[in-house]
DNA sequence: TTCTCTGCAAACGCTTTGCACGGAT
DNA sequence: ATCCGTGCAAAGCGTTTGCAGAGAA
């Protein structure tokens, strides 16, 4: 269902709607479960036969340049794609190794629970422009 | 110097103290730079031309394992190196692509802003044992 | 001697690149 | 006819593995 709004969905970031494309975002907007290309590629080509990983590669890719999706790297060697309106946190079980979302903002830091999951390490990263290119402005580049 | 006290570090945590492993460890003290394993290797080869990069992952892996050093991923496809006792977040300028460390713990996502720079995403990641294993105990692993 | 550290070379796995085919406009 | 999406195959690159040689205990 809501093919139509996947296609609007595309269109609102000025990308064509090609029909992998939608069966791409379709996928992730579906299925949060932040997948690997592997898995997207696996669960799609089963339905759609003659899909390439690189196609998954270069769809992923522009879904993320034009901030339809996120793309989450808790473990290294593993790019997984998010389709999530809401900003949240991951939190991931070194047990069962099972990827939670965790959208509590308060007190994040202040105790070793979080969503009664047991804190043994995390990870904040920022991404942005640093004061100092910020007052250089955008002479800087390059 | 202090190459005493690095010595004495690496047996602190079990770790026998060889050469290669001190002149690693005292890069990575001296240098908070998130180094890359070949960063690493670039820095330390001139002094020590027989070095092997296979050393400097070893090294590193090991360090991990003992918890003598955090890995960072930041950025995809570069595993970082970070020795710090005090636990810290990371902001990365995309225009530059410093990598700034970040003390300051309140209010963290009240504002747009950190330390001056302007933080146009976030990732935060924690990892631990979730609820579920928490209350299955021991006897899940697999 | 035995165990561990070291290092070369090859293998590995994810990702990217180059190029050509095919469909849409 | 042109542009863009798609896909195969090969290359690229960081990392891991296997194994052998060297060094320490």
């Amino acid at each position: 269902m809501i093919i139509n709004n996947i296609a609007q969905l595309l269109e609102t970031k000025n990308i064509q709607a090609s029909y992998h494309r939608i069966k791409i975002l379709e996928y992730l907007v579906n299925n949060r479960i932040h997948p690997t290309v592997d898995n997207i590629y696996s669960a799609l080509v089963k339905g759609i036969p003659t899909l390439s990983k690189t196609t998954v590669y270069n769809t992923v890719k522009l879904f993320v340049s034009k901030k339809l999706v996120m793309q989450v790297t808790v473990e290294d060697n593993e790019a997984r794609y998010d389709y999530s309106e809401t900003p949240h946190f991951h939190f991931k079980c070194k047990k069962c190794e099972k990827l939670y979302d965790i959208f509590q903002e308060s007190d994040l830091l202040k105790s070793n629970e979080i969503d009664g999951h047991r804190i043994e390490e995390y990870h904040i990263d920022f991404k942005g422009i640093c004061s100092f290119c910020t007052t250089k402005g955008e002479m800087a580049n390059g």
